[in-house]
DNA sequence: CGGTTTTTTGACGCAAATCAATCACAGTGG
DNA sequence: CCACTGTGATTGATTTGCGTCAAAAAACCG
């Protein structure tokens, strides 16, 4: 039978064993419990899956496909602030907080996500510890990660900055097949927008990483070719 | 009778109640619990509480006093990543993540400091559904700060940060008793590492902002004069 | 007090933003 | 099938905010 409405429609179980998602964590019983309190559906490209101020109704958990959380600044400005990958889950600061989404969520290419009932998932938080810990574990990585950010903001150049969100990109999503080329489509305005620069600078020390041989650009895509110097270039601290 | 190995020797029951800390959310039975559970210590002005890459062995509770937690960057230089008053709880990130700490604490000024047993208080925090929410929303918020400094750095000029900052320092420690002088003191180059500019050019800014009557300068404490100027130079995007 | 640290002021240069124009392209409709 | 249009990418020219260096002034401290 063909699903007009809903074409997506996995299991819990399924989907936390073929990737490895959040929710690997619970046994059967809970994933099939959890599988009964979600819905399912599929953002495509560019659309917007929640919004700045809104309240959350649910958990948001990525199936598959790519998406961003961005917030404009004072001035309108976008900046991004996470990406996200299938397998993790979304807007669970808000619910966790009792509070407004502070972000945006954006797909950045058509993408399954599933919604998982607000008070069903707080109570199963609750009871399961494992959970619990686990989200714990999550939020406290996106901190870590956060104040990372904000001391490569502060105390790096711009050319340090493009060099380590390539970097970045390349732990987020990982190679294509051809084990070099980055696996994420990503304007330049929008790598911009997350290195905290202008859309032509970002240009410019692309094409120079370019030409130094330590990055290939192929249409939008990003080959990495010397990782060695494209790590030293970032001059990371860690 | 003097107490001359510790002197200071606090209830957390009345820790809770006097300051509104983090932990007043407990009912009495678990603040006497807490209290078996803890021990106290004074940090004089600079000491370090912990030091990045250690290992958490308890939560830190600040009964009274001022801690900066910074992490030194690629080159060196420190960045200051959250201000701590009393009342708060540190060193809890790398606690509920199972982590080695990422930061420094140092104490701003003298500070009276407790600390709770790190599997005691991670059992309390499984079996205690309303200090589990707290600890949720303590995370979030400070998720929530990060990525607000982020935005700043990213998008705000130095002026505009160095005037944020002093309204985040107001928002954080108050007033004295005048009514208009920030609480805490800070050397110029703390406040530059924290807006993530030079010690120079924070000077510079806070001078400027005396001669045109937004604060005032006594010595290293700072006097906000007109506080709506200060806002509006801050360009604050909430 | 003498010495050290912190703060302040000044001069200078550069990294990076801004402004402006062109190029490349993907759709779209006639 | 090709002109048309809009969007994103690129390159160049120009300006400037801010970091850096240097030195004086003030504050701190044993």
């Amino acid at each position: 039978m063909r699903l007009n409405q809903n074409e997506f429609l996995p299991s819990c179980a399924v989907c936390a064993k073929a990737t490895h998602s959040f929710f690997s964590i619970l046994d059967k019983e809970n994933l099939e419990e959890l599988n009964l309190n979600k819905s399912c559906t599929t953002f495509k490209k560019g659309q917007v899956i929640f919004s700045e101020n809104a309240l959350p109704l649910g958990l948001f958990c990525v199936s598959n496909g790519k998406i961003k959380l961005s917030t404009s600044g004072p001035d309108g400005k976008e900046q991004i602030l996470r990406l996200v990958k299938g397998g993790d889950i979304i807007g669970y600061r808000s619910l966790l907080s009792n509070d407004r989404y502070h972000c945006n969520a954006i797909a950045l290419e058509d993408s399954n996500i599933c919604i998982v009932d607000k008070s069903y998932f707080m109570n199963l938080a609750m009871r399961n510890n494992k959970l619990c810990f686990a989200l714990f574990k999550k939020i406290s990585d996106d901190l870590k990660t956060a104040e990372d950010h904000i001391v490569s903001l502060s105390q790096k150049n711009v050319r340090e900055r493009v060099a380590e969100a390539l970097l970045f990109l390349k732990a987020t999503y990982g190679y294509e097949k051809d084990g070099q080329t980055i696996n994420v489509q990503l304007s330049r305005e929008e790598i911009a927008d997350f290195v905290g620069t202008s859309t032509e600078s970002t240009i410019r020390l692309l094409s120079e990483f370019n030409t130094s041989k330590i990055i290939e650009l192929v249409g939008k895509k990003i080959k990495i070719i010397n990782y060695d110097k494209l790590s030293k270039t970032a001059n990371l601290s860690y």
